[in-house]
DNA sequence: AACTTTGTTCAAAAAAACTTGAACAAAATG
DNA sequence: CATTTTGTTCAAGTTTTTTTGAACAAAGTT
């Protein structure tokens, strides 16, 4: 008996723009829509949310919501909510700024700017091996500029973290 | 008589590597690599460079030069650099960590922050049009939640531009 | 043990983002 | 005014990213 509950609205008006705010947050942090989504509805709802009601409610696959929820978890932005009876995981957002803010700096930040400075360790080797003295004193220069950069950027984060 | 000049090589080993740390720091703010590339090689420049030594020296098409500098100059990430007796424009980097953050900044995030505040007032109203008052007054609330993360996030913004 | 439930993986399809290059516009030059 | 120089625009092509769904694995049920 197949049961064709097409015509259910299946989000409501308030969740579907609040959504919304949330798939634009994603796509600024370079995060993908079906991300923002999965957010966005539990950020909504009351209860935790299992695996499969996400997938019926977002109308979206099973795999965008299994990787969608595995990077979310990564992330610390979603935490598994233990529902008594049941087999299913069940999911809940992370609520609080602080940690939602640290998690993201922490996956997608802080990788980059340890590989940075060995990166700048290279060039300054490589500047020393061509042209003039010079030219080589404008590199050097430049690349001082970069390292402040990348120190102002590294005193930066504990600050942001703080939010 | 075509000039193969294919074996010159273009950029030196240490230009190579500081452009690639520009593309990936681009990458990282979502912006395209060629843009990376471009503002890279400025900032590895002495001189002030013309439209065409952009396209000749990092090899990309005239279209993503031309598209790649709009953007930077939107962004006050480089700037016009006249130079006597040449008609073409010549380009310098902007320098200034500061004013290369806030005009990110500027650009990018402060729209969003914007259009956000009017969003959150569109599902205010949402709100009181659906669902019984117990949904309703977790619905105000989440929302509540989100316009603090949004008032904290715009108390930030004057710190990370002042770095 | 066979079957069901629950969720993951991954190759292929779809969508989005980026780049190219040819046509075009604007301004300087001869 | 025809020509050259300089740079922009945009449709089409390419590459990258995201989504899908079917096959599979793991663990619980009967």
């Amino acid at each position: 008996m197949p049961v064709t509950q097409s015509d259910t609205p299946i989000l409501s008006a308030w969740e579907t723009s609040m959504i919304d705010v949330f798939v634009r947050a994603a796509g600024l942090i370079g995060l993908p829509r079906s991300i923002g989504e999965i957010y966005g509805l539990l950020f909504c709802t009351p209860q935790a949310l299992s695996f499969d009601e996400l997938v019926e409610r977002l109308q979206i696959s099973k795999g965008s919501v299994s990787q969608g929820l595995k990077v979310l978890r990564q992330l610390g932005a979603v935490k598994l909510h233990y529902v008594p009876g049941s087999r299913r995981d069940h999911y809940q957002p992370e609520l609080s700024m602080k940690r939602l803010v640290r998690g993201f700096i922490k996956d997608q930040f802080e990788p980059h700017l340890l590989s940075g400075s060995e990166r700048l360790d290279n060039i300054d080797a490589l500047i020393e091996e061509e042209g003039d003295e010079a030219s080589r004193a404008h590199a050097r220069n430049r690349l001082g500029t970069l390292r402040s950069w990348q120190q102002r950027t590294r005193k930066l984060m504990p600050i942001v973290m703080a939010v």
